[in-house]
DNA sequence: CTATCGAATGCAACCGGTTGCACGTCAATC
DNA sequence: GATTGACGTGCAACCGGTTGCATTCGATAG
């Protein structure tokens, strides 16, 4: 118990209704049902309040009403440029309905977003979890405890947000076989990534039906660094194309080609996913472009749905994706 | 109370006192004072709760003891790339001391802020208020509630996190001077950013001692948009250099420019500030840089100290910048 | 054989709210 | 004038932990 060390022990309930003249009871419900008392009871009581600066304890109601306040949304990198407008829209979603939202950075590690998950529970009432690397039976596990929705990660009963960037990269793919490209390669993002498994099989589908010839090349993590790492592995393929994870990989090869002197688009062709670039990059990145801060909204909104009523099933939003057609594509060098 | 509804009902303490045949007490001190009890007690305890799936109720354990594990983090924008890295890093000090982290978006807005602070005020320990737009009187007034620590903004007395851009942004005019340039344009920030009038402040004086002539342009908000709009406002001063208060509104200034048919850097230089593009732009930008996730760690490691110990007095650490040179600055034109 | 002591555990109050129920008051009703 | 009901308020239990103090018990000392 830390009373005393002074000035950081803010006004109670208790303290407004002393001076007051009246239970804590009274003050409680000024604040939460003032309909039930008298109309100058509640004036006075509210005026007390704010002059000794007293704001009711989240904590303390919480623990009483079971109603937090708080979700957590747990993304793999915060750092990551997909995620920041994706987190940005759900907080403002979040703040809609006056919730507070712990941030988790789980760090691409399924460990790591297990712990936070576990610290997080106890303090909020619902969750959404952003790429989850967690297996399917903890998310099971989890969601049997609080309201879960995910974003990016397909698990059958739990509420779920979509990107589908099948559309996008089928896209793509018709863009480069339309360019002449006989041999794509793509260049895979994290093994526990729904939306790595995803764009997998696109593209393999779409190369099957195109009649091209796919190669996959590994990089783990999805980030420059790894990107600009795969490059001798991609070239040693033989494709003249290749498709990206994602637009920080894309990147990261882009700068490992032009290090060999393999110039793009001349030389090999490149599609990014996500758009998180814009148009900054040189040549201009071509990318499979999605909404996240809509992804974000809609997740989080879905969440604070289901806290409301029980009512929803077994929700699985998608929302589609395109092509962004701009300069790091072009004919292969014959 | 919601008893009742079934499955959302975590174990309670209680619940594993009963099925371990020992007391409430007995239970909470497995926990947290293991070595006061006796070590099979301990071992059956931690067994059973596992077992059951049970966790300490965060909330409860905030209550009982003050310590709510808790830190808020409130930032003007999460999206803006500046942001980012600097979160992820708070985030991940927070965690190697078990602390959750509350996220804030103020959206620019110091009403905004103001009333997140107080939503987060009753369930934290401690926060960091990153580019605050708050008055000096709320920062000082919220401060006397909980530890605060600022991060680029310079209150007397409240600990704080700096990034003296002073120094890059000197060299960056003595690098434009160096050039040639006889007058150049600051593209200004938020009026309320402490980073934005140090800058200013920076530019006046090192365009002072260069004998530079300086005009200044507002843009609001840092943003590619408003970057982009400011152009022809940049164009009217006659200057052949700018300096914008971020990359972003450099970057908006770049595609503004290459619209009117002004090539970078022949026909005019720019400098941004933060260094949040890398070599992405093009041409790759010139601008001073410097590390904003080693301030979102120091401000978060610097809060946690205080957190310890009440021994931070009046802290203001200050993190150094420095001219990244790259492809948007060259003579001016004749 | 009893006094003493330390280790292990239980009891109960407390943190700051919420809420079902009981109580008192006053006006309308019979 | 006694009954009734609505209204405004207080009492006390409860949410799920923590912790000071009391209690129990076996072991060691006298």
């Amino acid at each position: 118990m830390t009373t005393g060390k002074g000035r950081k022990d803010l006004p109670t309930m208790m303290d407004v209704a002393r001076t007051a003249g009246v239970s804590k009871s009274t003050v409680s419900r000024a604040f939460t049902q003032p309909g039930m008392l008298g109309a100058e009871t509640v004036a006075r009581i509210l005026e007390i309040a704010s002059s000794i600066g007293y704001v009711p304890n989240h904590t303390a109601r919480a623990l009483s009403t079971g109603r937090y306040g708080n979700v957590a949304l747990v993304v793999p990198d915060v750092a990551n440029p997909f995620f920041p407008p994706l987190i940005r829209a759900a907080q403002m979603e979040a703040d809609r309905s006056d919730f507070c939202v712990f941030l988790g950075n789980s760090d691409e590690s399924w460990r790591q977003e297990d712990k936070l998950v576990d610290r997080f529970l106890s303090q909020v009432e619902g969750l959404v979890l952003c790429a989850s690397r967690l297996t399917d039976e903890r998310i099971r596990a989890h969601a049997l405890k609080r309201p879960l929705v995910l974003v990016n990660r397909d698990v059958e009963g739990i509420p779920r947000v979509l990107i589908d960037s099948a559309i996008g990269v089928r896209e793509a793919i018709a863009h480069l076989a339309e360019l002449g490209h006989k041999h794509i390669v793509y260049i895979s993002g994290p093994a526990s990534s729904w939306s790595n498994q995803q764009r997998r099989a696109a593209v393999r589908l779409g190369a099957r039906q195109h009649r091209l010839e796919v190669s996959i090349v590994a990089a783990r993590v999805p980030s420059y660094e790894s990107g600009r790492a795969v490059v001798p592995d991609i070239l040693a393929t033989g494709a003249t194309a290749a498709i990206a994870f994602d637009d920080l990989t894309a990147q990261g090869i882009m700068t490992g080609l032009a290090d060999r002197g393999v110039s793009v688009p001349a030389d090999f062709s490149i599609v990014g996913c996500d758009d998180v670039l814009g148009a900054a990059t040189y040549p201009s990145l071509t990318t499979v472009s999605n909404r996240s801060d809509e992804t974000g909204r809609a997740a989080m909104s879905l969440l604070l749905d289901m806290l409301g009523s029980r009512a929803v099933g077994d929700a699985r939003v998608t929302l589609d994706t395109y092509l962004v057609v701009r300069n790091t594509t072009a004919p292969p060098r014959r």
